[in-house]
DNA sequence: GAAATAGTGTCTATAAGACAGTATTTT
DNA sequence: AAAATACTGTCTTATAGACACTATTTC
């Protein structure tokens, strides 16, 4: 019965790779090079291999690495988009996957297209959709979460991340407030007399991400 | 290519029904009619059927209507599981979903067996952690939305949907701050005159959600 | 020392919770 | 009238934000 014809389904996973550049997120897209959708600009993507894949997160990881070269230590389940119309080819699950990246890790790609996320042209199949669902869940979760640490190399200034979770908000956040907040968090770690020094300032203190929180977001009861 | 073996995958929807029966979280169970599982308790899924559903959520409420009888006015997309070793016919994806619903809808259901989440048996598939996502995300969702409207019988009174939430979260909440919250969430009308009588104290208002926060949650930007 | 930004102390404003009082029903 | 629970007023406590002050660097 899960071979007749009435169940047959393409099954795909997409990928909004997500990264923070000139303060403004941008999203790393690649031109298709095939049929449907040749040279129009898309998430980076690709059909479940069930030879190879240990799930729909591992396709993700395995298309990450075959389309952009890179490993993204965030990669975050995003949500299934499904339907007769939103590929050509028949009909289709996609599982979309959300990754966040420092600028750092995009450097060895190739190929990436990587625009500003308010300025996409028109995307191949329903990527627009997959792409306003990950900016909102973007968005939305680092009302309350560690989720923008994931855009910041490491180490980190407390300014430098404020700065991040300001662009990702797009709103300014009161710096006494977020302190205390980041504190609470728990998730921080000043590196001993490491200092970001340089600038014409005083310098200010660097911090990475605990080990316990590498793999798992920090959320706040409270928000910010 | 989407046709060769390589990409050949199951695809089915599940659906983790949940409603509440004397002040507790309880599931939707059927007993599998064949293999594999044959017998086994299993959340109501089936395969997506492709020449006829719009999409996995089309398929979700095609299967709660066929297998229990029922449509659910709430039916939101819960994750995507997948693998080889979840389905022992294949590699397998199913999209589950949660549907949240009073009681009395469960009334015109036929062959559910409801059991209360704290005490479930061991579930066919991988479907312990399908139904455990479900609880988490209920609960977490319960914290800042108005998601437990959804399994209240409208119309009711708020201190009968401040025990719905107290259920739900597994801890009291403060009256007045409840309260002022139900105000600010802005969902509610209070039905002019009527009010809950047959008790031996002063009567409760009644209330039913307004008709724009019928599909769409309510979400406070502080919690509870 | 001037400029710039880091970091902190503290006051104010807002939101959440505690508590007690009043209101309205049944028995 | 007693009992029970609905509802509300108000005080207290906790949290968030504003603001100003000190600290430390480069030029």
């Amino acid at each position: 019965m899960p071979s007749t014809e009435q169940h047959h389904v393409i099954c795909t996973v997409d990928v909004v790779l997500l990264t923070l550049l000139h303060g403004a997120l941008h999203v790393a897209l690649l031109p298709r090079d095939k049929a449907p959708f040749a040279g129009v600009l898309a998430l980076p993507g690709g059909y479940v291999h069930a030879q190879e894949d240990a799930g729909t997160q591992a396709s993700a990881a395995r298309v990450l690495q075959a389309k952009a070269g890179l490993v993204s230590p965030y990669l975050e389940q995003l949500a299934t988009f499904s339907g007769p119309a939103r590929d050509p080819r028949g009909w289709s699950v996609s599982v979309a996957y959300c990754a966040l990246v420092p600028p750092s890790v995009l450097e060895q790609s190739r190929g990436l297209q990587l625009l500003p996320v308010q300025n996409v042209p028109a995307l191949a199949f329903d990527h627009a959709d997959i792409l306003a669902t990950a900016l909102e869940r973007v968005r939305s979760k680092s009302l309350y979460s560690s989720l923008p640490v994931h855009l910041c190399a490491q180490p980190f200034t407390l300014p430098q991340l404020q700065s991040v979770y300001e662009a990702v908000l797009g709103e300014t956040l009161n710096k006494v407030s977020f302190r205390r907040k980041m504190e609470e968090l728990g998730m921080l770690e000043a590196l001993p007399g490491q200092l970001q020094t340089g600038a014409a300032h005083r310098p200010a203190q660097l911090y990475r991400v605990r080990a316990a929180f590498r793999q798992q977001l920090s959320l706040s009861a409270r928000g910010l």
